[in-house]
RNA sequence: AGAUCCGUAGCUCAGUUGGUUAGAGUGCUUCCUUGACAUGGAAGAGGUCACCGGUUCGAGUCCGGUCGGGUCUACCA
C-alpha cells in the first residue's frame, strides 16, 4: 500500500470514529467490571465550545480511555444545561430581529420558540465533541429540561421547602436590570473602575414638623448660603430621591450637635432623621453618609436596625419610579447626569473627586447589577454547607491540585449566604408553588397536589364537606412565574444523569454513582462544584466523586481571558481542520500543566501536526521493511557468521518475552534496551497518572517515541540501503510500535488507532486493547543503551568541530579496559558515526582527535587534519569543569558532620562521584599529553 | 482589607518527601537534502533559581521577611 508523504487526519477521524461507534466501545451497561464514571460539565445548550471546554473534554477522555484499557467498565456521560438565562437572552434577541418582543407573548408561545431554538442549536455542541474524538456513551446523553430531569427539579424543591430549607421572603437581592431577573451572589462579578464621589450639602433643621408649604424650595434655597448644613459623599447621586436618614458615628464629635435634628434631602425637600451608628468610619469622605435602604446592601442592613423605611426609586428595568418624584422613567445612569446638572444649578453640589472603586456586573447580561429588595425563594445553605465541607476536609472528596483550592472551598462554605434560587425568566424549571386569591402559598409537584393541600387547609377551618367540595372546583390558584436557577438543576447532575433522584436505588444509579473522577474549570467551584457536593450529601450520604481535577484558565498569548469581544477565542472547527483533532488535543494538553492558567498559542498545535507526521513517518519507515526480511539461507548464514557471546545472551536473557532465537548483535542490545526503556516509561507514565499530571505524562510519551524509538532505536536496527532486516527484529519493531501506539492512544486516539492497524492486519482495536502487565525494567541495560548514546553523541560532536562533512567516514580506535561492551555495538558505532573501522588499541593513536568519555578514551582518524587548538581548548574547559565538580565532591566528602549524618547510599554515591571525576581528569589530562 | 498561588534559559513552563555543577518545548547559532520525515536530521550556546536573613553536613526545594505579579473572597459611602 502506498501511504502518502504527510499524515492526513481529516478522512482517519471520521473513519475511526465511526468505526468505534459501531463497535459500540463507548456504550456501557453494568457489569462485573468496576465502573469508571465520569459526567461531562454540560456546557450550554446553544453554546459552542470554547478552549476552555476543548481542554476540559480532552482531560476527562484521557482518563476516560486510558481506564477502558485498564479493565475498567468506562462510562462517560455527555449533556448539555438549558442555562436558562443566557439561553433565554439568545432567544429574546432572535425575536427581537424577527420583530418580535418578547412582551407581547404568552409563556406558552415563547416556550415554543426557545425549545425550537434548542432544537436547531442544541445539537452543535454534541457534534463538536464528537469531533474531538470524545469517548462517550450517547445513549445516555442528558439535557437539564428533559421530562424525568425537570421532575427531579420540582422533587427537589418541594422536598427541601417541606423540610424546612426553601423558604420565600423579601431580601436585598442582585438584580439585573437587562434581563429584568435575580442573580445569585456567584452571578454577579466585580470590576475595578475609578469611580467618581460627590460631595453634596444637605440642609439641616430641627423642625420636628413635616414641611409641605409649596415654597419649600425657594425657602431652602435660599439659607443655602448659610453654614447650616452636612456635607455627605456618594458615588450615587441618583439614588439621593431614596433617602431615609443620614449616618453618622456616635463617637464623632464635629456630629455631636446634630443628635435629634433632621437633615433635608436636596431637589424632593424629604425630611430625614441623622442617626447614629458605629458602621460609619469617620476617617472617609466627610464622615457622614447617606442612608438608602433600597439600593444598597449596607444602607439596608442600617435601615433594618434603626427602622428607616425604604424608598425604592428604581423600576425594574432600571429607570427611575414614580417613588423618586423627579426624572421619572429616566434611565438611571442619564439620570444621574441630568440630577448633578440640577445640583449643581441650586448649589447642592460642592465637589467631585475620582475614586477607586469595584462595582457588581451580571455575569450573563454584563450590565452593572443593581441591589435590590425584593421578595425571592431562597435556600438556606448552612444546614447544607457542614456535610459538603467535611467530606473535603476529611479527605473523602480529593482536589487537584489540592492545596490550592482547599481554602477557598473552605472559607467560602464556611461563610455562605443563603442562595437566591428564583429567576424572573421564563426558560428553565417553573417554581412549583401556587398562590390562592387570600395570599397563601401551596407547594406542590402538582397543581392537583397544591389543591389538595389548599383543602386540607381549608378543611382545618371548615368541617361541612360538602361546602368543601364547592370550593375545590374554585380554587383559582395560579403558578409562581418565576422558573429555579440552573444551578438548581445542575447541582443534581451527577445523580439525576443515572435518575438518581426520579427513581431513587435504580441499577444503573447504584452501579455507576458516585463518578470517579469530576474534570471542570475552577472558575465554577462555588456555583457547582460545591453545590453538587451539598446535594450529593444530602441525598445519598456519599459524595458524588471521588476526585476533582480544576483544569486551568486557557487564556491567549498575553495573558488575556478568551473573550468573543476580544475576538482572541479561535473556533475548534478551524483548529481541527487545520490541525487535525489529535494535534488540537496534543497542544492542548502540552501546554497545560494541572491547575495552573494556559497561555494558548497556535505555535503547541503545530508541534502537535509535526508529531503526527513524525509517526506518520516511522510509520512508513516500517512498512518499507515488511515483506524485506530475509530469506531463511541468508538469515543462516548471517547467524552462523555472528557468534553470540555470553556476555549478549545473559543480557538476553533479563527481557523474558524476547525469543530464544537470536539475531544480530546490535539487534540484540538495540532490543532489549527498548525493552526495558519503555518499561520504565510505562512505570513514569502510570504514577503521573494516578496524580493526574497528564501533561507530563503526555510529554513523557512524547519523547519516548520521538528520541527513544525513533531517534535512537530505529537507526540501530535499520538496514543498510535496500538491504533485508532480520525477521525478528522487524517483529520485534512492529511489536514496538504497536506498545507505543497504545501508550498514546489516550492522547492521540485517530492517528494511533490508524497506525496500529497499518502496522499488521488487526482483528482488534486499540480503543479497547487491554494493557498488557508492566515489568521491572533491568537498569544495566539502559545504563549501556545510555554509554551508547553518549559515545555516539560525542563523537559525532569532535566530527562537528573537526568540521567533518556527514559524508567523510573516520577511522575509529577505541582505548578501553572493557572492550567487550564495544565491541557488541560495533555495528551501530560504525553506522551512526561513519566510521569505516573501529579497532582497539592499548596505546594512544598519534594524531589523532581523542575524545575521552567515562574512563575510556576513542580516537578518531580522518583525512581532514584536526584541529588541535581547538580541541585542545575543549579539553582544557572539560578538565576545568571536572575539577570544579571534584571540589564540590571533595568538600562534602571531607566534612566530617556530612559522612555522620548524610544516608548511607548519599556518601556512596559521592564517593562514586569522586572515583569518576578523579579518572576522568586523569584521561583529559593523558588526551593533552597526547596532543603535543 | 483578608486569603491564596506564583517569581527558574530570550519566551512558556517542569523540577514529586531537601542530596549529580538545575531540565523540557519553543526561539537562537553552526552544519546537513536521492536513502521515513526540512512539519526533518546532527551538534551547540544560553540560568548568581527575584532579593535578604534563618534552619541544615547540604536549600531552587523548608521557615521568616522584603519587592514584584496573578487569582479568589469581602458590606466602606
Amino acid at each position: 500500500m502506498e501511504l502518502s508523504k504527510n499524515y492526513i487526519p481529516s478522512t482517519t477521524e471520521e473513519k475511526w470514529y465511526k468505526h468505534w461507534m459501531d463497535k459500540k466501545y463507548f456504550n456501557s451497561t453494568p457489569d462485573e467490571r468496576s465502573p469508571y464514571t465520569v459526567v461531562i460539565p454540560p456546557p450550554n445548550v446553544t453554546g459552542v465550545l470554547h478552549m476552555g471546554h476543548t481542554l476540559n473534554e480532552t482531560v476527562q477522555d484521557i482518563l476516560v480511555r486510558k481506564a477502558r484499557m485498564s479493565g475498567f467498565n468506562a462510562c462517560w456521560v455527555p449533556g448539555s444545561d438549558h442555562a436558562s438565562i443566557a439561553t433565554e437572552a439568545k432567544v429574546v434577541q432572535m425575536l427581537k430581529e424577527k420583530g418580535i418582543d418578547k412582551d407581547t407573548l404568552s409563556r406558552e408561545e415563547f416556550l415554543k420558540y426557545a425549545f425550537e431554538w434548542k432544537e436547531k442549536y442544541g445539537g452543535i455542541i454534541y457534534s463538536q465533541i464528537a469531533k474531538l474524538g470524545c469517548s462517550v456513551d450517547w445513549n445516555r446523553t442528558t439535557f437539564t429540561m428533559d421530562d424525568h430531569y425537570y421532575k427531579a427539579v420540582i422533587k427537589v424543591f418541594v422536598d427541601l421547602y417541606n423540610k424546612g430549607l426553601v423558604y420565600r421572603g423579601a431580601r436585598m437581592i442582585n438584580w439585573d436590570p437587562a434581563a429584568k431577573t435575580a442573580l445569585s451572589d456567584e452571578e454577579v462579578e466585580f470590576k475595578d473602575i475609578v469611580g467618581k464621589l460627590y460631595y453634596l450639602k444637605y440642609m439641616l433643621t430641627d423642625n420636628d414638623t413635616e414641611m409641605t408649604d409649596e415654597n419649600q424650595e425657594s425657602f431652602f434655597n435660599s439659607r443655602l448660603s448659610t453654614a447650616n448644613y452636612i456635607t455627605i459623599a456618594t458615588q450615587r447621586p441618583e439614588t439621593i430621591m431614596g433617602d431615609t436618614a443620614i449616618c453618622v458615628n456616635p463617637t464623632d464629635e464635629r456630629y455631636a450637635h446634630l443628635k435629634g435634628k433632621y437633615a433635608i434631602v436636596p431637589l424632593i425637600y424629604r425630611r430625614i432623621p441623622i442617626i447614629f451608628d458605629e458602621y460609619v468610619d469617620p476617617a472617609f469622605g466627610t464622615g457622614a453618609l447617606k442612608v438608602t435602604p433600597a439600593h444598597d446592601i449596607n444602607d439596608y442592613n442600617l435601615g433594618l436596625k434603626h427602622n428607616l423605611t425604604v424608598v425604592d426609586t428604581l423600576n425594574e428595568d432600571g429607570t427611575l419610579s414614580e417613588a423618586a418624584q423627579i426624572y421619572v422613567g429616566v434611565e438611571r445612569f442619564a439620570a444621574r447626569k441630568k440630577i448633578l446638572v440640577e445640583l449643581k444649578e441650586k448649589g447642592y453640589f460642592i465637589q467631585e473627586e475620582e475614586y477607586p472603586s469595584r462595582l457588581g456586573y451580571s455575569q450573563r447580561s454584563g450590565v452593572v447589577v443593581e441591589p435590590r429588595i425584593s421578595t425571592q425563594w431562597f435556600l438556606k445553605m448552612k444546614e447544607m454547607a457542614g456535610p459538603a465541607l467535611k467530606a473535603v476536609v476529611d479527605g473523602d472528596i480529593k482536589i487537584h491540585p489540592g492545596e490550592k483550592f482547599l481554602a477557598t472551598y473552605k472559607y467560602w462554605l464556611e461563610n455562605v449566604k443563603d442562595w437566591c434560587i428564583s429567576r424572573q425568566l421564563w426558560w428553565g424549571q417553573q417554581i412549583p408553588a401556587w398562590y390562592d386569591g387570600q395570599g397563601n402559598v401551596f407547594v406542590a409537584e402538582t397543581r392537583e397536589q397544591a389543591a389538595s393541600l389548599k383543602l386540607q387547609a381549608l378543611s382545618l377551618q371548615q368541617q361541612n364537606t360538602e361546602s368543601l367540595q364547592f370550593e375545590a372546583n374554585s380554587l383559582q390558584l395560579s403558578q409562581d412565574a418565576d422558573v429555579l436557577d440552573t444551578w438548581f438543576s445542575s447541582w443534581l447532575w451527577p445523580m439525576e444523569v443515572f435518575n438518581g433522584i426520579s427513581q431513587p436505588g435504580n441499577k444503573d444509579f447504584d452501579y455507576y454513582y458516585p463518578a470517579s473522577v469530576l474534570v471542570t474549570g475552577q472558575d465554577i467551584i462555588f456555583f457547582w462544584v460545591a453545590r453538587m457536593i451539598m446535594a450529593g450529601m444530602h441525598y445519598q450520604h456519599v459524595k458524588p466523586f471521588s476526585d476533582v481535577y480544576f483544569t486551568g484558565m486557557v487564556r491567549d498569548k498575553q495573558g488575556r481571558k478568551m473573550s468573543k469581544s476580544l475576538g482572541n477565542s479561535p473556533d475548534l472547527l478551524e483548529l481541527i481542520d487545520k490541525y487535525g483533532a489529535d494535534s488540537v488535543r496534543f497542544g492542548i494538553m502540552i501546554s497545560s500543566p494541572a491547575g495552573n492558567d494556559m497561555l494558548f498559542d497556535e505555535a503547541s498545535l503545530e508541534q502537535g501536526r509535526n508529531f503526527t507526521n513524525k509517526l506518520w513517518n516511522a510509520l512508513k519507515l516500517v512498512k518499507m521493511w515488511e515483506g524485506r526480511q530475509m530469506s531463511e539461507e541468508t538469515k543462516e548464514i548471517v547467524d552462523d557468521h555472528f557468534e553470540l557471546s555470553d556476555e549478549t545472551k545473559q543480557l538476553f536473557g533479563e527481557i523474558e518475552h524476547l525469543p530464544n532465537e537470536t539475531p544480530l548483535d546490535h539487534a540484540n542490545l538495540s532490543i532489549a534496551w527498548f525493552a526495558n526503556r519503555l518499561q520504565q516509561v510505562r512505570v513514569e507514565v502510570e504514577t503521573l497518572y494516578s496524580q493526574f499530571r497528564l501533561n507530563e505524562a503526555l510529554k513523557v510519551v512524547y519523547s519516548l517515541i520521538w528520541d527513544d524509538f525513533c531517534s535512537w532505536y530505529l537507526e540501530w536496527v535499520k538496514p543498510g540501503f535496500e538491504q533485508p532486516i532480520e525477521d525478528e527484529v522487524y517483529k520485534r519493531t512492529v511489536r514496538f510500535f504497536e506498545e507505543l501506539m497504545q501508550l498514546l492512544h489516550p492522547f492521540m486516539p485517530f492517528i494511533t488507532e490508524e497506525i496500529y492497524h497499518l502496522l499488521s492486519e488487526k482483528q482488534d482495536d486499540l480503543c479497547v486493547k487491554q494493557f498488557a502487565n508492566i515489568k521491572a525494567a533491568n537498569n544495566g541495560v539502559l545504563t549501556e543503551g545510555e554509554l551508547l548514546k553518549q559515545v555516539i553523541t560525542a563523537l559525532r560532536d569532535a566530527r562537528n568541530r573537526s568540521q567533518l562533512k556527514p559524508k567523510e567516514t573516520i577511522k575509529l580506535f577505541i582505548q578501553s579496559e572493557n572492550t567487550g561492551v564495544y565491541k557488541k555495538i560495533e555495528s551501530i558505532l560504525l553506522k551512526q558515526v561513519n566510521a569505516e573501522t573501529i579497532d582497539y588499541v592499548s596505546d594512544t593513536v598519534p594524531g589523532a582527535t581523542v575524545v575521552a568519555i567515562e574512563k575510556d578514551k576513542f580516537y578518531m582518524e580522518s583525512e581532514r587534519k584536526a584541529d588541535t587548538e581547538a580541541i585542545k581548548a575543549e579539553l582544557l574547559k572539560d578538565l576545568e569543569h571536572q575539577k570544579g565538580f571534584l571540589q564540590s565532591v571533595l568538600k562534602k566528602l571531607q566534612n566530617e558532620r556530612f559522612v555522620a549524618n548524610a544516608k548511607v547510599e548519599v556518601v556512596v554515591l559521592e564517593q562514586k562521584k569522586q572515583a569518576d571525576a578523579e579518572a576522568r581528569i586523569k584521561t583529559i589530562k593523558e588526551s593533552l599529553a597526547n596532543l603535543v
